[in-house]
DNA sequence: CATTTATTAAACCAAAGGTACAATAACTGA
DNA sequence: TCAGTTATTGTACCTTTGGTTTAATAAATG
């Protein structure tokens, strides 16, 4: 009975990788549900036999991606004992992780609505929910950190400097995303460049003494 | 034959008045011609003799709405001889905005794709741009008085700062608004009281000393 | 009264999520 | 092996939503 799970697991797997792979290129609202069956080389039908709805879909890869983000943001925070070289690691993975998985990464940061429809909080969300709330308190301590080495103002209170930092950084990530024709044209900057830009101009509204 | 003109006039003006306040309210993707037809008091065939799509609609609203936040700026960044205080000026007139245009707002700050489909630039859309593009630096002008006057550092790039800045601000408003709850709720402040905090926390990366 | 113009109800069409069902494949127990 | 049962999936279809078009009706004009 075991291998009869692991094959469900398996198809699960495979259809949520397709779904991952074409949210990335043209996000959620964009894919549709043949989209997905295509290129995950399944029947439309066969969908719906792994997956309650579309939603669900969604919010598993939400789900998955906001762990990954999370797992990486620790990562980058661990990477270095010096909080200024942590710093620049922590905006880099954002970045990064924004290619990948912009779908985690707009849920993340407040960008999409996450209660869809109308109706309550579905199966689900409220894992979504908490992941999201771990990703601000460990950005939190992180800040704390900063403040404790000396490097950050200690006089900004943790949590909601986070927030804000965090939807700063997501508005930046999105303009530079939409506009990013322009930003070559005219500031000569890649994608990259002009998000480092952003990194430290954001990190001097953070610490105590400019550069 | 100029009354007739006249009254086409009267009629684009109340369909779009009506367009402004659904789009204020539910945003333009979720505002159906239906809805403006019913809110305008039309039928919905008759929104198509004054317009060819509601595509047009949307974007005759992006332009009027965006050149009336280019005035709003305008006035605030004079509004004030101490730079400083335009600048919160400017910011408080950037929050208010957004509660009646949002849509216009989300458009001159890139969050939200311009050129629609696949197609090429459509009528009114070059207006749009140009009018983003001169928004954009009427603040790049006022960041150079605010170095001029000692207030800010000299060593920003002025056009890169002001995108980056505008996008940073940007991604906040959406955040407050999206978490209008859960700020009021963990913070204890409101969407105002956020945003001007926010306001602060950026102002501290443009300036030379911290406060 | 005839002709043009303005208005709108109803029809049309496409997209997309979701479902029904029949055909096929796989497995089970004699 | 084979008959029967179960699971899987491809096809076609249904339903809703929403933008757009058409054709008929009402109004105005001269």
């Amino acid at each position: 009975m075991s291998k009869k799970q692991a094959l469900t697991e398996f198809h699960r797997g495979s259809i949520l990788a397709a779904a991952e792979r074409l949210f990335a290129e043209k996000g959620t609202e964009k894919t549709t549900m043949d989209d997905i069956a295509r290129e995950a080389e399944y029947s439309k039908a066969t969908l719906y036999v792994y997956f309650q709805s579309k939603e669900e879909i969604i919010n598993a890869i939400l789900l998955s991606g906001m762990v990954l983000l999370k797992k990486k943001l620790h990562e980058a925070i661990e990477s270095h004992s010096d909080w200024f070289q942590a710093y620049d690691a922590v905006c880099q993975a954002i970045v990064r992780f924004y290619d990948e998985n912009p779908t985690a990464y707009d849920a993340a940061t407040g960008s999409i609505p996450l209660t869809q429809d109308g109706d309550a909080l579905q199966k689900g969300m409220s894992d979504i929910l908490r992941v999201s709330d771990e990703i601000e308190q460990e950005l939190a301590d992180f800040l704390v950190r900063g403040a404790a080495d000396g490097a950050v103002r200690s006089q900004l209170p943790p949590v909601e400097t986070v927030l804000l930092f965090w939807s700063a950084l997501s508005g930046m990530v999105h303009t530079a995303e939409q506009r990013e024709s322009y930003i070559q044209r005219t500031l000569g900057l890649t994608r990259e460049e002009y998000l480092q830009h952003g990194a430290r101009l954001l990190l001097a509204s953070l610490t105590k003494a400019n550069m």
